[in-house]
RNA sequence: UGGGGUAUAGCCAAGUGGUAAGGCAACGGGUUUUGAUCCCGUCAUUCGUUGGUUCGAGUCCAUCUACCCCAGCCA
């Protein structure tokens, strides 16, 4: 069989079989449940990649639904933005949007049912009390003044809540559990509180809102969701999940199962900190291509399929991890290595002057636009007497390691000649500012007559048929590869994080689309940014190249 | 002895009683008009600890250790 039918497996991919075999499903459900209160990460990709492609590989739906039962925190804007980011991965969500909200109703006779069962009431007591009464982990808690008020006293002050007959904060719809449970989330959880807020959704029709835990396991129920993915942390949590589900009228049993989220080295990946590098702009907005965001990465010039290539990578498990960003870049560069076509851009220009060149020639050398797939076809790149390289691949004096310009020694320009350095010029600082060569005119294409070697190989733009472009040169945003161990994490942004470069790139790039990925030979892969207008070509550096050179002692 | 979880290489991660997959990274060598790519090779006698069961243990049992999560009217 060929490899590509070997399906990555992992515990709950193994589960499913298991129940499957069992005969307990026969239709695999899951869900994407984000909270509309910020912009999706690549954190929210590995638990997009592993819920829709479940439901892929087992011919089952995922229901896009937004988690939206705290108005106060969400907004419209990342609604749409999250839609956006879903379907960019290459997702399709199964029917409608669906919305914690559109469930409010049910949510209220669930809630009315547990009153009626004598297993929620209504309580006054203020935050400090409730704090004081819960216990601690190693302690009881203690019950509530409010925990014996009798049934249809509580049915009563409940459609008193929701008739806005009490202020915000006054009381509180609460499970009657267990005070004493070793699981603080079953010491008697808030089930609703009063809320006189406008939601995005429902505008004003409510004011009181239920909570995560009794309003996750219900929708999973309501949608038919066979089998609900989240976090580790909230494996405590399942106690509640299913102590809801057990306790209300409901036909349906979804069952939650818990994996690690990800952590990437470099970069953090929590909602609260995310929002903050935003708000007290640190970075340029949700998609600055620093942001480990979907739409960051997005503009940065990740595709989706790296990204999607990335979450296979990962795996799913129940560990604790800390991923490499070499492992998020790997899967870019080997998409990007046979697919983006090749140009040529210098980013920091010196002159070049070849003297034996007429001066009025511009000639029109055709380039291969991948040296390994003939099938991408060929450019023109114009070659002049005046042509710009790398500032960096030119020194007077080098050892034999060095494989570039030297005084004196000839290298090859990339897709033309060979050429000679022959002498420099340089201003009253002493700065190199132009060199002049001289070339071999029978060296188009193949290598000179006499069998002399070059062993170099440099890229270049013609002075005066290139293009002006910024180059947007990121690197990771943080100096530690743990930012949110930090006590501050803002204390370790890396200040180096963005280097802006006024560079010359070769004319073909003009017609460069936005987001269209290009390898700009021997720099890395890079692409053109939204901010481009007009005359201002901009482009930004997704990654380098592999660069052995860079990491080898250079004597 | 609060409870819930997790320990396999530098980083991810397979492994489900039969003798340690794979990827990333790293390191050698070859090819190369990208110091890229590509190719070839190296990289766990050992699975957090210590014991035990077994012909046989990363897998089972016990013990200890380390780390993560839980005391929101957040999700």
């Amino acid at each position: 069989m060929a490899e590509a039918d070997i399906r990555p497996t992992n515990f709950i991919r193994q589960i499913i079989d298991k129940d499957i075999n069992e005969g307990l499903h026969t239709n695999i459900q899951t869900r994407f449940p984000p909270e509309p209160n910020g912009y999706l990460h690549i954190g929210h990709a590995k638990s997009i990649c592993l819920n829709f492609g479940i439901a892929q590989d087992y011919q089952g739906q995922c229901n896009l639904r937004f988690d939206d039962t705290n108005p106060e925190k969400e907004d419209i804007d990342y609604v749409n933005a999250i839609q956006q980011d879903v379907s960019w991965l290459g997702f399709n969500w199964n029917g409608d949007v669906r919305y914690s909200s559109n469930y409010f109703d049910a949510l209220y006779e669930f809630a009315v049912e547990l009153i009626n069962k004598g297993l929620a009431y209504v309580d006054f007591s203020s935050k400090e009390q409730m704090r004081e009464l819960r216990g601690t982990l190693k302690e009881p808690g203690k019950i509530s003044p409010y925990r014996n008020t009798p049934a249809r006293e509580n049915l009563a002050l409940f459609e008193k809540m929701r008739g806005g007959q009490f202020k915000d904060g006054e009381c509180l719809l609460r499970a009657k559990i267990d005070m004493s449970s070793s699981f603080m989330c079953m010491r008697d959880p808030a089930l609703y509180r009063v809320r006189f807020a406008h939601h995005h959704q429902t505008g004003d029709k409510w004011c009181i809102y239920p909570l995560y835990d009794f309003t996750h396991c219900i929708s999973d129920a309501i949608e038919g969701i066979t089998h609900s993915l989240c976090t580790l942390e909230f494996q405590d949590n399942r106690r509640l999940y299913d102590w809801v589900l057990s306790n209300i009228s409901i036909d349906t049993t979804p069952h939650q199962y818990e994996f690690s989220r990800l952590n990437l080295e470099y970069t953090v990946l929590s909602k609260r900190k995310l929002i903050q590098l935003v708000e007290e702009n640190h970075v340029d907005g949700w998609d600055d291509p620093r942001m480990p965001t979907i739409a960051g990465l997005r503009r940065r010039g990740y595709t989706s399929a790296s990204l999607r290539e990335f979450c296979q990578r990962i795996g799913v498990t129940k560990m604790d991890n800390m991923v490499e960003m070499s492992m998020l870049e790997a899967c870019l560069r080997e998409e990007l290595n046979a697919d983006a076509p090749r140009a040529m851009a210098v980013l920091e220009p010196l002159k070049i002057v070849i003297e034996n060149y007429s001066s009025d020639d511009v000639e029109n050398l055709t380039a291969p636009n991948h040296p390994a797939d003939t099938s991408k076809g060929n450019r023109i790149v114009p070659f002049s007497k005046e042509i710009f390289i790398e500032a960096e691949d030119f020194r007077e004096e080098a050892n034999k390691k060095y494989k570039r310009l030297v005084l004196g020694k000839e290298v090859r320009l990339r897709n033309a000649y060979v050429i000679k350095a022959e002498r420099v010029e340089k201003d009253e600082q002493g700065n190199i500012t132009t060199v002049f060569c001289s070339y071999d005119k029978d060296t188009l294409g193949k290598d000179p007559a006499d069998g002399r070697k070059v062993k170099g190989v440099i890229h270049w733009v013609s002075a005066s048929q290139g293009v002006a472009a910024e180059i947007r040169l990121y690197d990771r945003l943080f100096k530690l590869p743990n930012p949110a161990a930090e006590e501050e994490f803002l204390g370790c942004i890396n200040e180096q994080s963005l280097v802006v470069k006024q560079g010359v790139v070769e004319p073909s790039l003009i017609n460069a689309k936005l987001s269209m990925p290009v390898q700009f030979e021997r720099t890395g892969y890079f692409c053109k940014d939204k901010d481009s207008q007009g005359d201002k070509v901009v482009f930004n550096r997704a990654v380098g190249l592999r660069d052995t050179w860079a990491k080898m002692d250079q004597g």
